[in-house]
DNA sequence: AAATCCACCTAG
DNA sequence: TAAGCTAGGTGGATTT
């Protein structure tokens, strides 16, 4: 055992020390940190390995002599435990359910019927062994997707011909029938249903529910029924359809009523065991349950743990040739290392690197030597089996590692390679796949099939849910571990492969941490509770959360709500429209205050609205109800935009219900969260209450999304139409009462505000004056609103910096009135993404000096330091452009054409890419795009320019300028500018301000 | 030279 | 097939 661990520090000598500088320039002589950190792992494992009698971690060569020494068994480790035998007449069978899925069937126990498959871990009570299931679940209604109104005179007598019709029809449609399907509609029945949009006097009417056979058919058979349908006697009419558009996934989970993530059980003698010959998946248990049968969990109490997952986290490197992004076709997959981890432990449980060509130990991680490409990728994947991991991250895996695998396997004919999923005999296939929103612009992305496991794509949770600079795994784990990659350049790394095994073992420490920084990512973020607490709040399996938009989310809670109620959402065509009128900003009154501002904020001001007007799909008033139903005026109320809703008392609207019911959630969260002292409970239930936050306050935009499941806009511009009133009125009624007539010290003024706050000076000297003012103004303005529309005190500002609209910096002070909480800027230069840290640092700067410091001569001679540096070439030039990455991703995207220089050190731009191209939205497909090039979808559709420039960095000397001049009376003077074109544009925000 | 459009990214 | 919303500042290019 002890023989077998390796000293792993890189040898240092002179004469190696000297070869190895050659290949890769200098870099340190003892162990890297990391390399540290490795070492411990493998020093805290060793009892226990001793104990289990567990095969070291050392190096194994593999085919060295063509011959096949790899084995799934070479660690004990890799497999999962064997589980105990299930009897299914004595056993309940309980498990977290972690993805979906759904095929079709012939085997189901509803003959024709469709099956649901669901792949699941489960944590045995509290023993450490993880056991999976797979789950048949027959349906009885598989694709109940499809509700159409009845039409007149239609009786129960009518259905069978209504179903053999409409058969025929959708048979004689399909253009070709590959599965000789003969029975296209399963059944059809009448139900008490009523659409959810508009309120039709709480009158349920017959809708016929039609079964199709699968999922596929559904439009078709929509299509048919729209376009006119004639059957028996009845006339060729045309059917509406309703939840004709539901994807399968939420429509059985919502008719089973599961979240995502949730616990299921499955009673004694209420499933079945697969026999052997059964069995299509790789897990431990395979059974057959009616959906019927089983029971789903609310996520409350012990429901709320999360199992044991294994999280895979893998890295590649390939050896390209020089300047060329490497291709499948051509260049070599030379190592991957992988590291495993269950979810909840602290460290990965395997950490293993599979090398091509020979390589020196690592101490903490075991080696697989092979010297055939192929027989490491086949081994990998026989690893990944083996492994079995439940999810699968990584950096950009999504896009590169996972993708090039693939088609490197495709290309050296490893056939066994593609089978990655819990699926026997379901090849992983790449898809290119694009996803487009307002918000994120277009996302060209490439999706590869996993049955059975969740890819969970670090780099891709970061882009959705976090702004930064730079997506670099690099810079990603410096801004949020302090931690970085092992030092090693992406040019030299086909030289260290092509060196010796202590080349290779550095790549190999290298692309460890590349594993390794992923799964620390993940941790510190907390991205697996948090994902999996937002598909409990919102219904939604994982996978949709990583794959789909904001509207899925809604539409679950929709769904979910509607059900209890008896009502269906329409299919509503989506078309773009006029937009409508947003919120007020209310004019500035520019300049700085030496005094307290107070902030007053209405809290979830949307969803409060919604509740306190009872504005919801089923309450709005259509033109015409109104007198058709015979309403008076005491049944529904006019909003601001002139649209009419009933009251709760005439109907209480679904859209109030679900938010209520995730306010209140997110209050109980959050008072748990309290009482609380479990430290991992803790962190699921602030996961809860941020999910439910924003769930709550995306409601509101999905009522406004014009190309989406069911806008209304009726509902969304009467919302902001009530803040725009609120917002004035709350400037007024502030205005008006403090007073120097009603006996304050002096006349409130609303200086500033924007969609939910105002920002006032209410007159008084201290902070703590200014905060008890304005508690008492919030509560006394409250009075004036709907319960639970309520204004809160938040902050005061003191001192406070007002640039412009959505322009301001102060001092925050909120809990203590002592002492300041930070320094709050808001649409400066030092909170935007598209300038250089320079600039952002250069502001930061002067704005604590003159806000924090109240030192303005010294913002003065900081920042005359600063721009004379630049001037003069002192400046480093990372600090000018935005990131190192961008420069060169930059340079890719512009092409030998791309003139980087320091530029035209004009009074505004200083350092510029320029560019002849304009379109192109790819960058480098292997580092992600560059912040500030990739998030406005109309890059690619815009009209062609003559020329365009990647602007790197700009110093706003405007700003600077009227920063400075808060307090000085001259202008600071700049070392003399060359000749350049005299700056245009509009005047400076501060230009006119009488404060200054 | 002024007006307008465009791209970007933020506030809320 | 799927895609939350509007307001708005700022720098730069293009049009008038």
């Amino acid at each position: 055992m002890e023989g077998k661990r390796v000293n792993g520090s890189p040898v240092t000598g002179g004469a190696s020390q000297a070869k190895r500088s050659k290949v890769s320039g200098d870099w340190e002589d003892g162990p890297s940190l990391f390399e540290e950190e490795l070492a411990m792992l493998d020093e805290a494992e060793m009892e226990a390995e001793l104990r289990e009698g567990q095969a070291g971690h050392d190096v194994i060569p593999v085919g060295e002599l063509g011959g096949d020494l790899f084995s799934a068994d070479l660690n004990p480790r890799w497999r999962r435990p064997q589980p105990p035998l299930l009897d299914s007449t004595a056993d309940k069978l309980v498990f977290q359910q972690i993805e979906i899925d759904y095929y079709l069937g012939k085997e189901l126990l509803f003959a024709g019927g469709g099956g649901a498959r669901s792949v699941a871990a489960f944590p045995s009570s509290a023993s450490v062994s993880a056991v999976h299931i797979h789950t048949l679940l027959t349906y009885a209604t598989p694709h109940r997707a499809h509700n159409c109104v009845s039409p007149s005179g239609f009786s129960p007598a009518h259905l069978s011909d209504f179903q053999k019709e409409l058969n025929a029809v959708v048979l004689k449609d399909m253009r070709s029938n590959k599965d000789s399907v003969s029975v296209t509609v399963l059944a059809v029945d009448i139900k008490r249903k009523e659409s959810m949009y508009g309120f039709h006097g709480n009158r349920s009417v017959d809708f016929l529910r039609i079964t199709m056979a699968k999922p596929r058919l559904i439009a078709p058979a929509k299509r048919l029924l729209e376009q006119g349908f004639k059957f028996g006697s009845f006339p060729l009419q045309s059917y509406t359809s309703y939840e004709a558009n539901i994807d399968f996934e939420i429509r059985f989970m919502v008719d089973s009523n599961m979240v995502g993530c949730s616990w299921i059980e499955l009673p004694a003698g209420k499933y079945r065991v697969r026999e052997e010959k059964g069995l299509v998946s790789l897990c431990q248990y395979e059974v057959d349950v009616a959906w019927t049968h089983l029971v789903s969990h609310p996520a409350e109490g012990d429901w709320q743990r999360i199992a044991p997952l294994r999280v895979l986290s893998f890295d590649i490197e390939c050896a390209g040739r020089k300047g060329i992004f490497p291709e499948p076709d051509t260049d070599p997959v030379i190592q991957i290392a992988s590291m495993v981890q269950r979810h909840g432990e602290k460290e990965p449980f395997v950490r293993t690197v599979f090398t091509l060509q020979s390589c020196a130990p690592i101490v903490g991680s075991q080696l697989l030597c092979f010297t055939q490409e192929r027989q490491l990728l086949q081994s990998w994947a026989e690893f990944v089996r083996t492994v079995d991991p439940d999810i699968i991250t990584g950096y950009n895996i999504q896009n590169f590692d996972l993708p090039y695998l693939l088609n490197r396997a495709a290309a050296l004919k490893v056939d066994l390679f593609a089978y990655l999923g819990r699926v026997r005999g379901i090849r992983c296939v790449i898809r290119d796949s694009s996803f487009q929103s307002k918000q994120v612009g277009r996302r060209e992305n490439k999706t590869v099939n996993m049955e059975g496991r969740v890819q969970f794509d670090l780099l891709q949770v970061l882009l959705r849910d976090y702004k930064l600079r730079s997506y670099t795994l690099n810079a990603v784990s410096f801004h949020f571990l302090h931690e970085q990659k092992e030092d090693v350049q992406h040019s030299i790394i086909t030289d260290l492969q092509n060196g010796n095994e202590q080349t290779r073992r550095r790549l190999a420490v290298y692309c460890l941490k590349d594993a390794y920084l992923p799964l620390r990512l993940l941790q510190k973020l907390m991205c697996i509770i948090n994902y999996m607490e937002m598909a409990r709040v919102t219904g939604v399996p994982l996978t949709y959360l990583l794959s789909r938009g904001q509207q899925i989310k809604v539409v679950s809670q929709l769904l979910r709500q509607a059900m209890r109620q008896g009502l269906v959402m329409p299919v509503v065509k989506t078309e773009g429209g006029e937009d409508y009128t947003g919120a007020t900003v209310i004019e500035p009154e520019k300049g700085y205050y030496s005094v307290p501002i107070a902030t007053l904020d209405f809290s979830s001001l949307y969803p409060s609205i919604m509740m306190a007007h009872n504005l919801c799909y089923t309450t709005l008033l259509q033109k015409g109800s109104m007198e058709k139903l015979g309403l008076s005026s005491e049944d529904f109320i006019k909003t601001p935009t002139g649209d009419l809703f009933v009251k709760s008392s005439v109907r209480k609207g679904l859209l109030p219900e679900i938010l209520e019911n995730l306010l209140s959630a997110r209050k109980r969260a959050k008072a748990e969260l309290k009482k609380e002292t479990d430290p991992f409970k803790k962190q699921v239930l602030d996961g809860r209450q941020l999910a439910l936050k924003i769930s709550a306050n995306s409601v509101y935009g999905f009522t406004g999304a014009q190309v989406g499941k069911l806008p209304c806009l009726e509902i969304s511009q009467s919302v902001t139409g009530f803040g725009r009133q609120m917002i004035e009125q709350t400037k007024q009624l502030v205005e008006a009462r403090y007073t120097v007539a009603n006996g304050y010290q002096a006349n409130a003024k609303v200086i500033y505000g924007d969609t939910d706050s105002v920002m006032a000076k209410l007159g008084v000297a201290t902070v703590k004056d200014a905060m008890d003012l304005g508690r008492e103004a919030a509560d006394w303005v409250s009075t004036h609103f709907t319960p639970p529309i309520k204004l809160e005190f938040e902050k005061v500002y003191y001192p406070y910096l007002l640039i412009n609209k959505k322009r301001y910096a102060g001092l925050y002070f909120s809990s203590n009135s002592e002492t300041h909480d930070k320094m709050d800027c808001k649409g400066i230069e030092t909170v935007r993404r598209d300038n250089c840290p320079l600039v952002a640092n250069l502001i930061n700067t002067c704005l604590q000096k003159i806000l924090i410091d109240r030192d303005p001569q010294g913002a003065v001679e900081h920042a005359k330091e600063v721009i004379s540096d630049l001037l003069c070439n002192r400046i480093d030039i990372s600090q000018l452009v935005i990131t190192k990455e961008l420069t060169r991703s930059a340079q890719e995207y512009a092409g030998k054409q791309a003139h980087v220089e320091l530029a035209e050190r004009t009074p505004s731009s200083c350092w510029r890419i320029t560019s002849p191209s304009t379109h192109s939205t790819t960058w480098s497909s292997s580092s992600p795009s560059p912040c500030c090039a990739s998030s406005n979808p109309s890059w690619g559709r815009a009209k062609p320019r003559a020329s365009c420039s990647v602007r790197l960095f700009t110093m706003p000397f405007s700003l600077l300028g009227d920063l400075l001049r808060v307090f000085c009376t001259h202008m600071i003077s700049l070392p003399a500018l060359p000749p350049g074109p005299t700056p245009r544009g509009r005047p400076h925000p501060l230009q006119d301000c009488a404060h200054f």
